[in-house]
DNA sequence: GTCTCATGGACAT
DNA sequence: TGTCCCTGAGACG
């Protein structure tokens, strides 16, 4: 869940539901009663995310900053405005959507419920709360702290200013790591998790064990191009799929160009088990070639890719 | 009930 | 490179 098209969706949600509006912030669980006091009875003006980074503006010039980390969660509720806004970060399951929250149609909504389990904080208004639980960073900073959380970042491919494209390939020309652990490391890109890097190295056809000074500039460009469409679908859908309908059959054969069609009629999501190429499919045949997708650990983490497809 | 695992990252060594 | 923090779901017995 909580790669970088997750915490966009959040913040654009925050905007939405909590804009403008006075909030209480609390601490249900206690770790973060302090903070909780800085802001409490302020207004939200602003909600932004950068990778995976999310920082929530309020009028006295502070901010909270959240960093769900592997465990975190938001969680929604409220009157009508919440329809459609949804819980967001762990629990997760690979190609889970997300969970959506049950707005009341008739605007009866009579404040929050009671907190269950540990909420690190609640915020609430007037239309409805969110719970944030099990995350790795809530904080209460500055503006100018903000900033520096920011400076220790990389480009991040749902911002795609200009000139990130040539900053992400100068991040990754300059180093002998593999590509697959560049891509991890948010000061090089922000928001790429592990499922977004083994993805789109395998969109790419490239050897995750590639070193970073080994890729050609404009190779660089292209696998930033790349990582930035498949994040903007990311927000778009609200998980993360790399594969086309043409691999949305239900063997997890490629389809035929009839049945590609008939994927595109019947469905606008693929089921659970095609949403990627080669992402947890260790073992089992590759969807381009058939070779045997492996798994391996890298700085900590577990890779996927196919040895044949990306040699 | 207990154990293991998970889309992170900071920090120590 | 290893350790720790943090939470919940699913596997297993």
């Amino acid at each position: 869940m909580p790669e970088g098209h997750s915490v966009r969706r959040l913040a654009r949600q925050f905007g939405d539901v909590f804009g403008g509006r006075r909030l209480s912030v609390s601490s249900p669980q206690g770790r973060f009663r302090e903070g909780a006091a800085l802001l409490d009875g302020h207004t939200l003006l602003a909600a932004e995310a950068h990778g995976k980074h999310l920082f929530l503006h309020f009028d006295n010039a502070l901010v909270l900053h959240v960093h769900l980390g592997l465990y975190g969660a938001w969680s929604f509720g409220g009157d009508s405005t919440f329809n459609g806004s949804s819980s967001i970060g762990a629990p997760r399951r690979v190609g889970e959507q997300e969970s959506f929250a049950d707005g009341n149609d008739d605007d009866a909504y009579s404040g929050p419920p009671a907190p269950v389990g540990a909420v690190r904080v609640r915020l609430a208004a007037s239309n409805g709360w969110a719970d944030l639980r099990g995350a790795t960073t809530c904080e209460a900073i500055t503006l100018a702290e903000t900033d520096l959380v920011r400076a220790r970042l990389g480009p991040d491919p749902l911002v795609n200013r200009r000139g990130d494209a040539g900053r992400f390939a100068a991040n990754l020309l300059g180093r002998k790591a593999p590509v697959a652990a560049l891509l991890m490391d948010q000061k090089i890109i922000a928001g790429v998790g592990n499922v977004y890097r083994a993805e789109v190295l395998f969109r790419r056809r490239l050897d995750p064990w590639l070193p970073g000074s080994n890729l050609a500039d404009s190779e660089a460009r292209k696998l930033w191009r790349d990582v930035v469409s498949v994040m903007n679908d990311g927000v778009a859908d609200g998980r993360i799929i790399t594969t086309t309908p043409r691999y949305w059959t239900a063997n997890g054969k490629k389809a035929k160009p009839a049945a590609e069609a008939a994927a595109l009629k019947s469905s606008s999501f693929p089921a659970r088990d095609n949403a990627h190429f080669v992402y947890k499919r260790d073992g089992l045949p590759c969807r381009v070639c058939r070779t045997t997708v492996l798994a391996a650990d890298l700085v900590g983490r577990r890779l996927y890719w196919c040895p044949s497809c990306q040699a």
